[in-house]
DNA sequence: AGGCGCCAAATCGTATACAACCCAAGCCAA
DNA sequence: TTGGCTTGGGTTGTATACGATTTGGCGCCT
């Protein structure tokens, strides 16, 4: 076990780690963030973390409560649906730009996505192919070459890891590789219209593998309101 | 002149109080933010100024450079277009759901900002009508009661302000008075694509009045490039 | 026994201190 | 005169210190 770090780290390099431990469901909604903790772990100061904790809460991934710490953000109901909304508007577009505008490298690069993807799964690292599944929409948003819109694609993939630890359903990740297969197959056709369709309706599937009724006081919302730190370890390969 | 502000401020007030001197054209792209001089004016430390500085940098509005200092944001000509794009992409949607969900109360806020809007341009206060306009265009959003894309529309609108500081062309504002208007008529008739459409064109007609051109070697690029600190004073009413 | 209030430990919020760094003015040499 | 180098002031980056607030536990009263 690696005990401390001495290494210094900036605070964009604090964000990206937690980002990606929230990403991968290593740290789940409504686990407590202290600054302490964190600041001895990277070896630096709270002044730091503090940093780094504000850009990911203005990035909504971290919910700041005055005097009482930084959290890892609890997606409402409401909010859930409003992501998948605002995923439906953008992401379509998104995809039909991609799709007219992809060349032969970025198309390698999306294949290797779903490529990583597979043998993430295949390894039973269940929190790192929903990482690169994620990815895989932040990759093709960048192919669409808006980056303003991609940058509203990624925060928003961020926060539907978010949604998708407190209100997923279905055990099944099967649906995800046909869908971005398919996708792929679209964008690297060049079918705009076909991709922004093929794309809509992945995220209506998604959308609708939610449980978002009110009172569903299943075992995740219990967590939510207990709040346990539930720390995972766990080094990831490199 | 007010010399001092001894009343200390939150961050989230400096914040506010440098995005609205941003809006309102006090402050112009490329200005120095320096840490001290914003904590004297607002009575803390470089502490919560810099709290201020990054919230800002997040929301795109401000530059951090390291070791340099915080700059006013200059958004460059494919960004300003972006801009543009994602606006028109978002917009005309928002104001369609605006206009089927807008209730009297809604409509009777509209026309109130529309009235200040004229009001401060009637007193020559150029600033503060632009400042208006924009709130105009994030009323209209949040009317729609989609948050999350509401909160995307006023990032945009606020770069929005800093690309009109940049590379506005026209003087006349009196499009604006109109194009308002007649969406507010829309909205109140709970015409959706009527108002989507209007939206749309007025956001056309706001990009095809900046001058965008690679090569426009104006004034306003000399200012950019020489970045001298031109420091505005000019103490508002209040 | 149960509820209420006080106290202590822990954590956060802000200010301040010091180190690192950038920029500009001044100097020297070519 | 011009180019590069050095040095000083000023500004930012980070750490640390201290005050403020919350929270959980302990004891006391009912």
């Amino acid at each position: 076990m690696t005990e401390t770090r001495p290494v210094p780290a900036s605070a964009e390099q604090i964000a990206e780690g937690l980002s990606r431990a929230i990403h991968e469901h290593r740290l789940g909604p409504g686990a407590k963030l202290g600054e302490d903790e964190i600041g001895a772990v990277y070896g630096v100061s709270r002044t730091v973390v503090r940093a780094a904790l504000q850009a990911l809460s203005h990035q909504r991934l971290v919910t700041i409560r005055r005097h009482r710490g930084a959290f890892v953000a609890q997606p409402s109901i409401r909010e859930a649906s409003e992501v998948f909304e605002a995923r439906a508007l953008l992401e379509p577009r998104m995809a039909q730009a991609a799709a007219e505008r992809a060349d032969t490298a970025a198309i390698m690069r999306l294949r290797a996505h779903i490529a990583a993807e597979h043998t993430a799964l295949a390894a039973g690292m269940n929190g790192r192919s929903l990482y690169l599944s994620g990815k895989f929409h932040i990759e093709l948003a960048r192919i669409a070459d808006q980056r303003i819109v991609a940058g509203f694609v990624e925060e928003l993939i961020a926060r539907s890891s978010l949604i998708i630890a407190l209100y997923w359903r279905r055990q099944s990740a099967l649906c995800e590789r046909h869908a971005h297969h398919a996708l792929i197959e679209a964008v690297a056709a060049g079918q705009g219209e076909r991709a922004a369709e093929l794309m809509h309706s992945h995220l209506v599937d998604l959308h609708s593998a939610l449980d978002l009724r009110e009172q569903s006081y299943g075992p995740v919302r219990l967590r939510e309101i207990l709040s346990r730190s539930l720390e995972q370890d766990g080094e990831a390969s490199s």
